[in-house]
DNA sequence: GTCCTCACG
DNA sequence: ACGTACGTGAGGACG
């Protein structure tokens, strides 16, 4: 018994293309388009893995002047054209499939699925047991289907490829009819995509129909020059149908697969075969999938050299060389580049380059402690590591890890070897889990070999050799993109801010925090044991699985929602049966408190460090819009809205003899909108410094301001909410629970009352698809490739994105500069308070109480004052022994 | 690894 | 006909 794999290369290449295309469009630094190679060895790889073929083949159409229906050509004429993107990489997939040595099968005057038609037919002859896959985005080769042959269609769902195997039992159960009964289909509805004509007026519907109830067509027209009644076929329909029996069978006949293409092969022809190394490494290499080397394990080719590799795909990098030097004198004057781990200092300044193992402190404190300007790769874990050896460094201008985020900020990785490989097309190996193992070992223990010495040598030689190379790639395009400002003046800046922070870190009462977590384990325990009293069975109430089914099959509650895998049990579901079962209250509760037990309790504790402060990460490099964000824990999701969670924040508290002083912006992304939109009514409202919620509730439910009640006010808050986020009627209604319509009324109104802002959304997205970007006020840029999307939802979706991103983006450039304002002026102050959270509109400093006046006047001048715009700028500052007293 | 849920601005 | 609010991170379940 053998496995066949067949491949339709272009139908899977053209789902590859949209399937990626709609979110990214991916390529290589030199140009070259790769999102459907990317995606056809995606899907031909899960496919391999999961079927295991022992025969595989791809096959292409091939169309040439003795097409097979030559005589009907015209029907086959019109098809759309293959969009530009995707030419070339056609004739690069087969470069790849050759070097996988996997057969490429195509032949003038056939296409893809006569081809594999052929092979599935010769392989179900060859041997009863025979299993064939066909992988394909086509439901042609739904006719193909038999027992021994399968259909495999990739579809995109939210962005994730899944597989329906298409086997005769699952056609008859989706369907209603056997596979060869598609042929009758095409016979009476034909197919539009392939300019198959069909019986004028009848489509998909009766096309089912009649075939599920007639089997086939010539029983149709058998059954009608019998019958002078036929059910279902009745009136206009018999008409058509009669008249165009010709077309019917000419139809069927251009819808059948040809499975007697003279192919010459046998099966051994398509034997899987081990992949070619070194020719699968050289075109990855070309296409820079790095994944893909890794994953197929490949290695560079042993003969040839490396830089030659290199040099092949390398258009920005020349490598230049440098007079060794061991004087760190010799690297100090001007701007240097370095790269420094634990082990290593490399530093190349003009054509000197510098390195020492293991640098001392003094050597480090030499070169760090210094005013001269340095560049290099993650400034801020240097600036961290360093001050662990109390050395504090100076002149650290330029982090390419930075200037790469800022150039484009939706990536997901910044890592060094990904730079380089997208500035300079040079890949660098990741050193595998095992070998960093190793080489930390080494470290730990001082005793390291010679060849060790000299592999970290090397290694640190070539990355400060990219590192400098890539500076002035990312420095020019920061420059062409009109961000080096933002990069130098707030970024940059900003970065040292945020290493503070973190090392500052903010003090933890841990004995409260420990009794928050026993009282509520105590709790959660309680209300478990009531709920499985309640349910009379036991069941894990954290499983939304197991949860639904003792809800809505177990109890019957009427299931209100549901989500792709089941049941619905999100809060809001649960609120809406809050009334009907005594087990609902329950759940919500245990909830509540589990949430606070497990993320709060558990989760912070053991992040706790001996000092007594938690040191998490703030992150610059993560948020499309600017914003930064918090790991490890995220202190910028700790509860406030409700009583119980709030009581956390009195966890986090000030030393003895220190405050904590916390100030917030008011409403800081409505007056960015009002100053970017221009809009004279809302500008006015906060010149006046009235209640912006309120006047859009008077406006949105024409009542006199006095006259708004609480109930207005909070709908209109959330109309506000949902202008920044780009507003749709939709989502309006589903959060504030009316229906669309009625949302759609209150934009409407809300649009009349502020046209500036109407104004605004719409150049937004106009400047968006014409640009591909959206701004901030700072210059900072957000790549929208969606924009321009096909598909409806899609560009719907970043339609809100380019609607959001320059309000959001410009409140984070807002805080970012008035921390960068705030740290220098309690510098120049000499004042002890740090900066230890920032939570998007919210900065807190943990003072010294005999500075907490002057700190806090600081503080809130330096936010206010971050720019004048065209309305003012408010924060608030509230002085507290802890969080939760001083927010 | 992905989904669901939920915490924040 | 479709399925939607913008931006995050974390924990637990499940395959």
């Amino acid at each position: 018994m053998s496995k066949i794999l067949g491949v339709d290369g272009n139908s899977i290449m053209n789902r590859a293309f949209y399937g990626i295309m709609g979110r990214n469009i991916m390529k290589t630094t030199t140009g070259i388009f790769t999102n459907a190679i990317y995606g056809f060895l995606a899907i031909l790889n899960k496919t391999i893995e999961d079927f295991k073929p022992d025969y595989i083949c791809v096959a292409f159409d091939l169309k040439a002047p003795t097409f097979r229906h030559q005589k009907y050509d015209q029907y086959k004429g019109t098809r759309k054209p293959m969009p530009e993107e995707l030419v070339p990489q056609m004739s690069l997939i087969k470069d790849v499939l050759k070097a996988m040595n996997i057969k490429i099968i195509e032949l003038e005057g056939y296409e893809a699925d006569d081809i594999l038609g052929t092979i599935s037919k010769m392989a179900e002859e060859e041997n009863d047991n025979n299993e064939v896959l066909l992988l394909t985005g086509d439901r042609d080769y739904f006719q193909l289907v038999s027992s021994k042959t399968t259909a495999r269609i990739p579809t995109t769902k939210q962005g994730n490829t899944e597989y329906t195997d298409y086997t005769p039992a699952l056609i008859e159960e989706k369907f209603g009819i056997k596979p060869i009964q598609f042929l009758e289909i095409k016979g009476l509805m034909g197919d539009a995509s392939d300019n198959i004509p069909g019986i004028p007026g009848v489509g998909e519907k009766t096309a089912f129909t009649l075939i599920q109830k007639y089997e086939n067509i010539d029983n149709i027209y058998d059954i009608l020059s019998k019958n002078e009644e036929v059910e279902g076929i009745k009136g206009k329909l018999r008409e058509k149908i009669e008249a165009n029996k010709d077309l019917a069978y000419l139809s069927k006949d251009l819808g059948t697969i040809f499975r007697e293409v003279p192919l010459n092969l046998t099966l051994d022809d398509i034997k899987v075969q081990e992949v070619n190394n070194d020719e699968l490494y050289s075109i990855f290499i070309k296409l820079q999938f790095k994944n893909y080397i890794e994953k197929y394990k490949l290695s560079a080719p042993e003969n040839s050299e490396k830089t030659e590799n290199e040099g092949a795909i390398s258009h920005a990098y020349k490598e230049k060389e440098f007079v060794e030097t061991s004087q760190l004198d010799e690297v100090l004057k001007g701007s240097s580049i370095y790269y420094y781990n634990e082990k290593s200092l490399a530093v190349i300044n003009d054509n000197k380059l510098f390195y020492t193992f293991n640098p001392s402190n003094e050597l480090l404190k030499k070169y760090f402690e210094t005013d001269s300007l340095k560049t290099s790769y993650d400034v801020k874990s240097t600036y961290i590591s360093l001050n662990a050896k109390e050395i504090i460094p100076r002149g650290l201008d330029f982090d390419i890890k930075i200037a790469s985020y800022l150039l484009n900020p939706t990536k997901n990785k910044y890592s060094i070897n990904d730079i380089i490989l997208e500035e300079l097309g040079i890949l660098i190996e990741e050193t595998s889990k095992k070998e960093a193992e190793q080489i930390s070992f080494l470290s730990t223990n001082n005793a390291e070999s010679t060849e060790d010495i000299a592999k970290e040598k090397e290694t640190a030689i070539s990355y400060v050799k990219y590192i400098e190379t890539c500076k002035t790639i990312l420095e020019e395009k920061l420059k062409s993109e009109e961000e080096y400002k933002l990069f130098h003046e707030i970024e940059m800046p900003f970065r040292l801010v945020l290493a503070r922070m973190q090392i500052a870190g903010v003090l933890v009462d841990k004995e409260m925090l420990q009794k928050y977590q026993k009282d509520l384990s105590q709790k959660v325990t309680n209300l478990n044991d009531e709920i499985m009293e309640i349910a009379g069975e036991p069941f894990n109430v954290n499983s939304p699985k197991q949860l639904g089914h003792i809800l809505f099959e177990v109890l019957h509650l009427y299931a209100p929602k549901k989500t792709k895998s089941g049941y619905s049990t999100d809060a809001e579901t649960l609120e809406k049966l809050r009334e009907d079962h005594p087990i609902i209250e329950k759940i919500l509760e245990y909830r509540t408190l589990a949430k606070l037990k497990s993320t709060y309790a558990d989760g912070l504790l053991p992040l706790v460090k001996d000092d007594g402060r938690i040191h998490a990460s703030f992150n610059q490099t993560v948020t499309a819009t600017g914003r930064i964000s918090c790991s490890d824990p995220n202190l910028q999701n700790i509860p406030i809205r409700t009583e119980i969670g709030r009581e956390f924040r009195k966890v986090f508290v000030a030393p003895k003899g220190y405050k904590f002083i916390d100030a917030d912006y008011s409403q800081i992304e409505l007056r960015v909108l009002a100053h970017i939109s221009n809009d004279q009514t809302m500008i006015n409202g906060f010149k006046e410094g009235l209640d912006v919620h309120q006047i859009t509730a008077s406006q949105v439910f024409e009542v006199p301001l006095e006259e708004v009640t609480k109930k207005m006010r909070s709908e209109a808050k959330a109309v506000n909410f949902g202008i920044v986020y780009g507003i749709s009627d939709f989502g309006l209604g589903a959060n504030i629970g009316i229906s669309r319509f009625k949302a759609k009324t209150y934009i409407e109104k809300y649009f009349l009352k502020y046209p500036g802002i109407k104004a605004f959304m719409n150049m937004a997205v106009e400047e968006c698809k014409l640009k591909g970007y959206s701004k901030t006020m700072w210059g900072r840029k957000r790549y929208v490739p969606e924009i321009n999307a096909k598909n409806y939802n899609i560009r719907q979706g970043a339609e809100r994105i380019a609607m959001n991103t320059p309000i959001q983006g410009s409140a984070a450039d807002i805080i970012k500069i008035a921390m960068v304002n705030v740290q220098k002026k309690l510098d120049e102050e000499n004042l002890k308070s740090k900066i230890v959270l920032q939570v998007h509109d919210e900065l807190v400093l943990e003072s010294p109480e005999n500075e907490v006046d002057k700190a806090k006047s600081i503080l809130v001048e330096e936010m206010q004052n971050v720019a004048k715009l065209k309305v003012p700028l408010v924060a608030e500052a509230e002085v507290g022994d802890n969080w939760y007293e001083a927010h």
